[in-house]
DNA sequence: CGGTGCCTTGAGTGCGCTCAATTAAAGTGG
DNA sequence: CCACTTTAATTGAGCGCACTCAAGGCACCG
């Protein structure tokens, strides 16, 4: 689009401002942040539980995924992070990590030194507001999340996490039509779900026997978004994306 | 303790220093905030999914809950809050609630101007990074809900329940010994906690059973706090709580 | 071409659900 | 102060969604 697009946190800046525009100098101050990118592995730590981190990473590209454990090794995904969102503002001021964050696909990270960020967000309001409202949709996605694992059956979670995946990807610019999401195992999909790999698999078959979606590999696609938007039961409401532009689709 | 413990807002900035201390001139700022204080009976609204939240709550005595809905009735509840706690800095810069807090029981609630809220935000960095705390913690807790709601089963998650609300009581001053959880029908426990209300009865009596905790009434007491914790899998690093003198029971 | 990781499918099980009846407790009004 | 109503908790019986265990298939890779 301009000439910011080059730059690798455009991305970044393009998510904070999802919720709310930021002035100019707001996102050049966010832009000429100094930072270290790392190209990471699938299945690499960005953050461990039980760690301080020192600094914030930030998915320039591929996808990670935020994670907590039972004592007897129940695995439980929390969050999934596509390119352009920070995965660190959640322990920006706490000191140690409460949670770990592996990558879900080989891709690249930025690291900032939390106390540069620590700072712009003493001198600048205006990037304070844009960090605020991103982590406080953090906060109601996981709302969100929990009465997904809650109170829908294996069908409407999965659908719903499929819906909001997409929406977050189109939202972010980085999908077209019908969404899609690669590169998931069933097993991590089982873990962010509260479900089992084997019943995954036996619900992304009878979602796609109902023709609500197709698959090639691990690549979904969207066969009908109403009808499946319908069994996720899903509204948009609470991503608070302010386009107003919703998820329209032509099924 | 001191003089400051007579003002209204005193149990809010004790909660908000849970995490970490607070200037002098910023806490002074924070007891300075015009309020308007109601008493509320149990299941009273005090933000409703839809509205667009101009005041900002502040749970002064009485307990809350924050819930979802399925399109189908089913509800699910959040987060439970104690007296101190801001029942609406989730929409602090978010322009519709995704979400409806209500009155566990009768209780008084200040409500604050958001907009006065946001002007000692932008002045005050430390008041800032106070409540940016505040709201990070309660994202931890959502975290650590969609894993218990997802990987723990219903002894378990009870325990967890029980465990938590015991500790943050206690961190706020409100509770000495074997900590207890009042105002709760076993139905909302149950919305808590991804149950039906059958199902809590009769995983209250096998905790009850096995001598783990001991009912009157609603009034729940611990009789063995190192039992339950295991029970529950409690490790209460994600509360991030500053002073390190634990929860520690004879039992 | 065997190894490994992931997915699929079948068979049997069980935790938590539904439906329903009973008891207990807390209001409510004559 | 006692009938009447309402709300919450308990308990039993039967069911079903998702789990466990296990075998087999498929794809990718050294």
């Amino acid at each position: 689009m301009n000439a910011l697009s080059d730059h690798p946190l455009a991305l970044m800046v393009r998510r904070l401002e999802a919720h709310g525009e930021i002035a100019a100098d707001d996102r050049q101050a966010l832009l000429d942040l100094r930072f270290k990118s790392r190209t990471l592995e699938p299945s690499a730590y960005v953050v461990r539980e039980g760690d301080r981190p020192i600094v914030c990473g930030v998915l320039l590209s591929g996808f990670a995924y935020r994670q907590k454990q039972t004592s007897d090794g129940l695995r439980q995904i929390v969050s999934l992070h596509i390119p352009g969102e920070c995965l660190d503002f959640q322990h920006l001021f706490l000191g140690v990590a409460d949670h770990s964050v592996q990558m879900l696909s080989r891709g690249e990270v930025a690291f900032i030194a939390m106390r540069d960020l620590q700072d712009l967000l003493a001198e600048r309001p205006g990037v304070a507001r844009a960090i605020m409202m991103t982590t406080l949709v953090e906060a109601s996605i996981f709302r969100e999340w929990i009465l997904n694992v809650g109170r829908r059956d294996a069908r409407g979670r999965l659908a719903h996490l499929l819906c909001e995946f997409a929406v977050r990807m189109r939202a972010q610019g980085l999908v077209g039509e019908g969404g899609y999401l690669a590169p998931v195992t069933q097993e991590q999909l089982a873990d962010a779900l509260g479900l089992t790999a084997v019943h995954v698999s036996r619900t992304l078959k009878s979602l796609e026997m109902d023709g609500l979606i197709e698959r090639i590999k691990r690549t979904v696609t969207f066969r009908s978004w109403k009808r499946l938007s319908e069994i996720a039961d899903f509204n948009l409401r609470y991503l608070h994306l302010n386009d107003d532009e919703p998820f329209h689709q032509e099924s």
